[in-house]
DNA sequence: TCTGGGGTCCTAGGACCC
DNA sequence: TCTGGGGTCCTAGGACCC
């Protein structure tokens, strides 16, 4: 029989904040998103408070003030360290791991006895909080699915001390009637909405729910799903992840913003990223698109609209992907409109390494690639943004700017940053 | 006034082809 | 008066995840 394991990091982001600055622990904090917009993270102190995952800030200042709740902007930097930290540390004890996200790892346990398993998390546990500081939750199940239920017991009952194995049937009941059905892997909001109008409200009822009926309304995934609760394993571990099929960079601004000059810079700075990230993945994009967006709580006058560039031969050029960002947002762009959001998607992603060359092309390609090698190794040793792209602005305050008013310092990722010891 | 970002997969419907 | 069926590809939208 498998068996897997879900480690997940409890309260992932404010735990890396915690780490640097003990003097947060037994305080309620949370963690902003980008523009210090919504919190995305919250201690359980701020959880008890009522404040709710994506809370926008604006609705919580009264409580966020009342009860000296501390704030932090997103220190992306911190946390992926710290992510890479925890699976490194994961990996030296079990080897088939699946990285599933910044704060989880699935694990396939299936070679150890049982009496091992539990035996196993919990030193698992305990030398993660040793080696980085952050604490952890294990839960053991014969399916992926299972094993997240059992990892969110884990975390939410103290008397469990961070781990539960429901390897055990009459654990695994007790433990489906004790969860919420909108808690289980696979049922967003719309779905729990549908299921408990039809009084499936726990895991183990809508375990034995009607095969038909969940079939016709969430397809071959709730059919999955259904599986997947009574231990008939539909998800492997993933060890060699897929390749990646799309890229995208988007951002939202502070306040709506209409003159051209600033969204140029700053729809450059995107194109500038992602090919970034498709260089760094050892990917180029056959199309690209440009979406732009107003304000969409303005439903009366929301406007959305996006455009699609394909490029004469895959491509990771920054230059030829700021040209082509440049001039698909020419098509969506709308003078006097405040825009509230820009983005680039990038798809149709090949690898580096199957370059097609072009009869007649426009663009020195062997140039243009040494260029970005070049680029890229003078940004990964002088620091980040050294070079760059005039088209996305000179350096100064930007209209345009994520803003992060409350970043905890790079402790892990910047010398200049390094925690100090006194 | 203020409301994140980056992904995946599935399904339905239309266009097109034979 | 009669007006098929099946396959593929693409896109948009909807659902989900963290």
């Amino acid at each position: 029989m498998s068996r897997f394991a879900l480690v997940d990091c409890n309260n992932f982001y404010v735990s890396c904040e915690r780490v640097f600055d003990p003097s947060l622990e037994g305080r309620p904090v949370v963690v902003l998103s980008n523009n210090d917009g919504c919190a995305v993270a919250r201690s359980n102190e701020a959880k008890a408070l009522g404040i709710g995952m994506g809370a926008p800030v604006f609705t919580l200042a009264e409580t966020l003030r009342r009860h000296d709740v501390a704030c932090f902007s997103s220190n992306y930097a911190l946390y992926g360290d710290m992510s890479r930290r925890v699976v490194t540390t994961l990996g030296e004890m079990v080897p088939d791991l699946e990285v599933y996200s910044i704060d989880e790892s699935f694990l396939d346990l299936s070679s150890f006895r049982a009496v091992d398993v539990a035996e196993l998390c919990q030193r698992m546990v305990r030398t993660v909080k040793r080696n980085t500081g952050l604490p952890v939750s294990a839960g053991v199940g014969p399916t992926k699915t299972l094993a997240k239920v059992a990892a969110g017991l884990a975390k939410t009952h103290p008397c469990l001390a961070g781990v539960c194995d429901l390897t055990d049937e009459t654990w695994l009941q007790r433990a489906l009637a004790a969860t919420d059905v909108g808690k289980v892997w696979g049922v967003g909001r719309r779905y729990e909405k549908f299921l408990k109008v039809r009084g499936i409200n726990t895991a183990l009822d809508l375990a034995g729910a009607d095969r038909t009926m969940i079939q016709k309304r969430m397809g071959v995934n709730g059919t999955r799903l259904l599986d997947e609760l009574a231990g008939i394993s539909c998800f492997p571990l993933e060890t060699n992840p897929p390749a990646q099929k799309g890229v995208g960079v988007s951002r939202t601004f502070a306040s709506g913003i209409d003159d051209r000059i600033s969204l140029d810079e700053a729809l450059s700075s995107y194109a500038e990223r992602a090919a970034e990230k498709l260089r760094k993945a050892g990917l180029r994009a056959g199309v690209m698109s440009v979406f732009a967006m107003s304000n969409r709580f303005d439903r009366k006058h929301f406007y959305y609209n996006t455009a699609s560039v394909r490029f004469p031969t895959p491509t990771s050029a920054a230059s030829e992907i700021i040209k082509g960002a440049l001039s698909a947002f020419d098509e969506i762009y709308k003078e006097g409109l405040p825009f509230k959001k820009l983005g680039i998607q990038m798809r149709e992603l090949v690898p580096e390494s199957e370059e097609q060359l072009l009869l007649f092309d426009t663009v020195d390609r062997t140039r243009s690639t040494s260029l970005m090698k070049a680029l890229d190794a003078v940004n990964a040793t002088m620091g980040n943004h050294t070079l760059g792209y005039a088209s996305s602005g000179l350096s100064g305050p930007k209209t345009w700017r994520t803003r992060f008013n409350h970043k905890s310092p790079s402790y892990t990722t910047r010398w200049d940053e390094l925690p100090r010891v006194s």
